[in-house]
DNA sequence: GTCTGATCTCGAATCGATTCGATCGAATCG
DNA sequence: CGATTCGATCGAATCGATTCGAGATCAGAC
């Protein structure tokens, strides 16, 4: 197979010129938009499909109505990343439901590594960040300087962006609540990314307020709220290979805490795989709350506690909400609201002689 | 938010006219194709700021150089089965890796569902099939008819079609003589979807030979090869789930198989867990061999038995190949192999005694 | 026979850039 | 000082369609 050049593509006046009307007519007989004659219509057809003729080309009909009928969607991480996160490929497929079903195409892009200089020229009628930290600043000037729309699914507010929100700090907040009542006092937290470089380790206060990654400081947040002197280890990712390391990190010590919330239930199945490593056992030792929902397996014969959104109905509020605004129409931003959801990892602090007990 | 008419977009024409030169000098000075002296250079860059124009229009770009920088990634299925399979979003990563470094952007597009009349009008260089069968010709067809190249990941053959493959049948054989090394007679096959419609049940002779699914087809006659009466159930896709299902179909009767060959890594771990439903012990009383090298978890503590295939390697060539092709130069088709890994889920067939007593 | 109105078709402008050949002024060379 | 060359800039054509207003054709009405 080779690439060699092939005649010419045949074009509409082609086409016109082989039917013997004009281009116009022509148009107007492949659109339908306007009065033509059955029979002129059935020529121009028949000579199309003698020259082989594809249809009127994309980019010029785009160019002319100014639309190109694809939506940007921008991830922050590499596609192996974010493919592997389950929130996010539903929240993708919510978006692509509604793209698909209103005749968009989905342009996948992605902020960092060499692609990123193709958001910048890519033809789009608008774009959804998806899971963005502030980083993307200078996206969403570029994007707003093009004159595109743009929607951010869980993003800090920023101006002309609309926002697809939830409701990360309360209902984080009602999971460690969930914590307290059950008794838990020594309470620590498996961060998602905090930073643009994903630095992995212990969160210092300073690196706390700087945080750039809206999800993450704001169930932070929420966790604060509730037990605000919480130690902190921020994994690099949410995957269990990060929970576990970050598992590993907060149980390997002497004084270890009795309940671990993680800010993704990815993270939470890593943490429980530390603590079997270590022979904890949860949730009499070890109490382990996580968030989304997602049901992933590997935690047999537990079911995880958790806090559920639900990401496939953001993705479809983002869809909805870009596709309107392409079209010029008038879209309302949104928060969506989590619940908790308990599961068997989650249960009373031990009670210290019974604890005794068994450890002799 | 709204999206309410805001002033015009400025054009070249207008940064040119505000700078005082010619558009075709405006143009130059952006792309830098041609000889602009710094002054006016300057002035044009200045004139642009003010007017807070983003650049050129990519639109009238692609038109102009007839390249629109957007590869389309056609998968079979919808987006949500297609991200739960670790081997597409590895196929797919290698795929985003190489059109993200060489400038293209990936659209995604399904075939099924509402976003099929994409196809036909999303402004493309050229396209990668994923896993498809010849349900998709009449893509391909329109795909020709536009003159776009066309890369194809395991389809059948197919005139004007850059085939990257693997392979299957060989493979598959490799796995069944392992197999049969150890002992086995009565082996049965778990299949992915053999149809469009994703059919599941028994697979008829019928059903076999009318196959229109590449892939599976392949991996079962490679297991024809070595097995020719062997059972085969279909599945309805490449899901833990749905290899669950068929292994209790297979399993649980009186004469059951002693090794099952799963044509995806994801329904042997379905198979694995409808033995552990029926109290099936793995590898004693039943072989199971997959095919991927997923590396998926929910078969602790044992390891797959699998047929590893670098999925990412397949991508990076797909993406290679279409990225070529799209620039008018030539690209080869390629072939990748696979290789057996033995874990701990075959094993030889349990000595009849050895059950007898087992069983009693 | 002419006028009205409806229906179909066409010409020309337009979308926003790129690009080739021509032009023009200045600098270099003999 | 005239001829040549070179660099910078510009005009105009082009990419492939859409779209609007104008013109043409024809039937029916008066």
């Amino acid at each position: 197979m080779n690439g060699e050049a092939t005649q010419p593509r045949p074009n509409l006046a082609a086409v016109a010129a082989l039917a013997g009307v004009s281009p116009s007519t022509a148009s107007l007989a492949f659109s339908g938009a306007g009065p033509v004659s059955e029979a002129t219509k059935a020529r121009v057809l028949k000579a199309a499909a003698e020259l082989n003729y594809a249809g009127p080309d994309p980019l010029a009909q785009s160019l002319r109505r100014g639309r190109s009928g694809i939506i940007g969607v921008i991830l922050e991480d590499r596609l192996r990343d974010a493919f592997r996160d389950p929130v996010t490929v539903q929240m993708l497929d919510g978006v692509a439901d509604e793209l698909g079903a209103a005749g968009f195409g989905l342009l996948l892009l992605t902020e960092t590594g060499p692609a990123a200089t193709n958001i910048a020229v890519a033809p789009m009628d608008g774009v959804v960040l998806f899971g963005c930290s502030s980083r993307l600043d200078s996206t969403v000037v570029t994007m707003r300087q093009r004159g595109l729309p743009i929607v951010a699914i869980e993003a800090d507010p920023m101006p002309d962006v609309l926002a697809i929100d939830l409701d990360n700090r309360a209902a984080t907040a009602r999971g460690a609540r969930h914590l307290r009542d059950l008794g838990h006092e020594r309470v620590a937290v498996v961060t998602l990314p905090i930073d643009a470089q994903h630095s992995v380790g212990w969160l210092t206060p300073d690196r706390e307020s700087a945080s750039s990654a809206h999800t993450a400081s704001q169930r932070l947040r929420g966790l604060r709220d509730i037990y605000p002197d919480a130690e902190a280890f921020s994994a690099g990712g949410s995957l269990i290979e990060e929970g576990e390391l970050a598992g590993l990190a907060l149980l390997n010590r002497a004084e270890r805490p009795t309940a671990i919330i993680a800010q993704s239930d990815l993270l939470a199945v890593g943490v429980f795989r530390a603590a079997q490593h270590l022979n904890i056992s949860v949730p009499e030792e070890l109490s382990i709350l996580g968030f989304d929902g997602a049901r992933i397996d590997g935690l047999a014969p537990h079911t995880l506690t958790t806090i559920v959104q639900d990401a496939l109905a953001k993705g479809h509020a983002a869809g909805r909400a870009v596709i309107a605004l392409a079209r010029g129409e008038v879209a309302e931003p949104a928060t969506f609201t989590s619940e908790l959801r308990i599961g068997t990892t989650t249960g009373p602090v031990e009670d210290p002689l019974r604890r005794q007990r068994r450890e002799t």
